[in-house]
DNA sequence: TGTTCTACGTTTATCGTTCTACAAAATCGC
DNA sequence: GCGATTTTGTAGAACGATAAACGTAGAACA
């Protein structure tokens, strides 16, 4: 008995309960009103009820109009799980990788902006970083029978991305899929802004740039910060920097292992003169280590980040970053996940062109 | 058997859409393993797969384990929306003022810890500081039948939460309800807070503080801003101030407003030598003003911020702030939602002390 | 020995929608 | 004015779980 809920089956010899009023927290309706309910008030069928709902072909505007005015009068609202078992939740689940990263409000942002003015909900499930907590949220929101899945910054395989797609419609933000038919996309182009990088800072006088990006083990070429990296390097390339000149430094997501790392290249031979944080807020990490270090930015040691998220803008970080138009990104997003929904098959990427945020923390000027 | 799904009514609006036959994205089964091919596949009822599916009373462990067979190697997953019409969902809605906060972070992983190992899977709303939004994702996570709700920095009045507490289980984080009997709460005592802000910055030598609050017309006495507002007032006073000297000034959630109203602090007469920034997001913001009008900190003025939250230990920020263990209140909803859910029925208010991270934006000395 | 209790399992009604199939009414074409 | 459509509306079967009610067999008790 211990640890079994609900000890009480049909058991009780003494049966006479009463029923008592007070429903807990849980299960059953709370005196809901039904869509029985409103089709009697309304003085028509069910059906007819369901279809105003769903806005669907065949309802008058006399029948219309009296099913919303019994709509609104008993105040109903219909019940998703219900809906659920026969048509549309009209919730969209979105999949953060994590929910540290400054970049990824704005996306939401976007998202937001894209769904107003539908019946569509957002919800958000929060990946911690692990891939395995990240397959188990699409689980849970493939359970829930969530009508589509936004992904933003996840580091599923293509295949797994491909599997879930059998089962709900699909868009993924922040990991580059072109080939992909079974899912849409919306990105900034990553490598050309990894190039873009490289361009401004040589542009601005520095002379030895690095890279810092993402170690993870299960980082596939369809990840932002990989497309980043062969921006970079083609960029150093094109730049005129032979293959062993250029540097890219793998850091845990983890401020301590960033800084440690900052420090093993500003301390080990030939340091570079400017950093390149994959992400904004590895960016700002490198900014905290470097101060720490007692450098000078701009003139000592330049960094630029990538996203242009709003904690650049603040006087103590000032750091230039590459703008990926985060909130288009998400708008793009949600357009393309609608019109899954309403029935397209063939797939769809959305790709926008960065460009850099210029501020003071790579300032140097050419001398 | 595979029948004719989807023959969609002959009815669009215009007949243009020949419908296909496969509809992944939305509605419909895909496939999908249900209780029934369990059973069958175990040889039970499919009563005794939803008891073990529940825990249930009634279940020897010979069939514990036949259908537990089944259920892995089938692969089922319960139907979540199914569940909804008669049970649980097993999913608890949290609610997020918004998601720009450094610090709600920490109280997710919080919330996490105490939801591991427990079938509940938190999906997250976010509010972006606007009221009728929250009432609505409110709404959308009663309509979709969650068990719990927990809801981080909302702003609605203790009325309107009392409403939903009779639709499912509350748990309020950053929001005073001492009183209330219907919902619990999870907290670090914010008027202690406001009150250490005080003796922490007295104690380093500042003579006169100042407080950055938020302004927001529909704020109550329960909200945390307020709180803390009291507890700065109530330590000025014990600090010997006369009220005439207690400066809080009020700015909206915005960076433009809070610069602003940084520099009429400082260009007004009689300017304060510490400013107190109600929550760490508005202190990051007031260090960028101070410092964008050249100020040095801590020199020239003194910069505290409230939660604690990572930028604060960035070297750039080095922001001295009030700690209150957003990890630790996190868990402590958690934990008061599953015991909810599981029956209790009388309120329950968890409160933790708050304690001063101390870091070089207030380390003036005494003189 | 008969009665009660307990443990375990099944049958079946039910939750609130959607959507197919069909009927009735209105409109159109000629 | 009459058949052929089109429009408007309804009835009722799912959807996939839960849980109340009940059956049965054996153990415990008297």
């Amino acid at each position: 008995m211990p640890g079994k809920r609900d000890g009480k089956t049909g058991l009780c010899r003494r049966q006479e309960s009463v029923q008592t009023m007070d429903r807990p927290a849980s299960g059953g309706r709370n005196g809901r009103v039904t869509i029985r309910e409103v089709a009697e008030d309304a003085g028509v069928s069910v059906a007819a009820v369901s279809k105003v709902l769903r806005d669907a072909y065949g309802v008058s505007d006399v029948m219309e109009a009296k099913v919303r005015a019994s709509i609104a009068k008993l105040d109903y609202r219909p019940h998703t799980a219900a809906r659920a078992m026969r048509g549309q939740t009209y919730t969209i689940g979105v999949l953060l990788a994590d929910v540290k990263n400054p970049f990824f409000p704005q996306v939401i942002d976007g998202i937001d902006d894209g769904l107003a003015g539908t019946q569509y909900v957002p919800f958000f499930g929060i990946g911690h970083g692990s891939t395995s907590m990240e397959k188990a949220i699409v689980h849970a929101m493939v359970d829930r029978q969530m009508d589509g899945l936004i992904m933003i910054g996840q580091r599923m395989t293509d295949a797994e991305v491909e599997a879930t797609a059998r089962q709900a419609a699909i868009t993924v933000i922040g990991h580059h899929a072109p080939q992909a038919t079974l899912f849409d996309s919306a990105n900034n182009d990553d490598e050309r802004g990894g190039t873009l990088v490289v361009e401004h800072l040589i542009a601005q006088g520095y002379k030895r740039p690095a890279m810092i990006t993402l170690r993870r083990a299960d980082l596939g070429q369809a990840d932002v910060s990989q497309r980043r990296e062969a921006g970079f390097v083609s960029g150093m390339r094109a730049a005129g920097f032979d293959d062993s000149a250029i540097r890219i430094a793998a850091a845990a997501d983890d401020i301590d292992d960033v800084t440690a790392t900052v420090r093993m290249l500003l301390e080990g031979p030939n340091p570079p003169d400017a950093i390149f944080g994959w992400a904004d807020y590895y960016a700002l990490e490198v900014l905290s280590a470097v101060r720490a270090l007692g450098l000078r930015v701009p003139e000592d040691i330049g960094v630029i980040g990538y996203d242009n998220s709003p904690p650049c803008a603040y006087t103590q970080n000032d750091l230039t970053s590459i703008d990926q138009s985060g909130r288009e990104i998400g708008r793009n997003a949600a357009r393309l996940m609608l019109e899954r929904i309403a029935g397209r098959k063939t797939a769809e990427h959305f790709v926008v062109q960065p460009r850099v945020a210029v501020r003071n923390s790579t300032a140097l000027r050419n001398s």
